[in-house]
DNA sequence: AGGGTATTTAGAAATTTTTCTAAGTACCCT
DNA sequence: AGGGTACTTAGAAAAATTTCTAAATACCCT
């Protein structure tokens, strides 16, 4: 939720991977876990890194549990960095 | 250089006042130094960390050492962030 | 040349992060 | 109910990061 988490979630290639990932929709935990040489854990403790910084969202459905962007957050760090004018698209 | 040493450096907090702080122009080492309740070695190494991934520039006059933003750097960011649609300037 | 100032480098300690395995929880479905 | 699947939590090991002090480098200036 706060700044500082936002940006340490985006500091590992591996949450940002998952991201990237999620930009088409939905996907389930195990979904995302199969893209990955890593155990289940870890990604869980990616995914919940990336909750808790407020970059994606949760529900669940069945047995699964589906994560998504939550691009309004995605704003927030667009924000962020638009103050040192490396935003082009910018009046 | 590389993308994922960008992001790294923009993880730290003490990095990203660095940044801020660098927005008005150059300022030298010792300078930037004053503003933290670090040693001058610690802040010496976060330098050295935004150097290498490429966000500040370096240079040399008399007895100092000056830094300054390199804003293309932060551009590439930015484009990366656009491809989660965060940008609300875009077209 | 040589003392002084600005900054970095080296090496080590402290802290944080990433990852794993094993165990736990929760829900599905017959 | 109860076996199975999906996923998380706990705890610990491994790896990376941050910070410090002390020493080194580099340049200024008289």
């Amino acid at each position: 939720m706060s700044f500082p988490e936002t940006f340490k979630a985006l500091s590992d290639p591996v949450r940002r991977e998952i991201l990237v990932m999620l930009k088409p929709g939905k996907m389930s935990a195990g979904k995302i876990s199969q893209a990955f040489d890593m155990s289940g854990a870890t990604i869980s403790y990616h995914l919940s890194q990336l909750k808790k910084a407020g970059l994606i969202l949760e529900s669940k459905y069945k047995n699964f549990i589906y994560y998504e962007l939550n691009t309004s957050v995605f704003e927030e760090v667009m924000l962020w960095f638009s103050q040192f004018g490396g935003n082009k698209n910018e009046k």
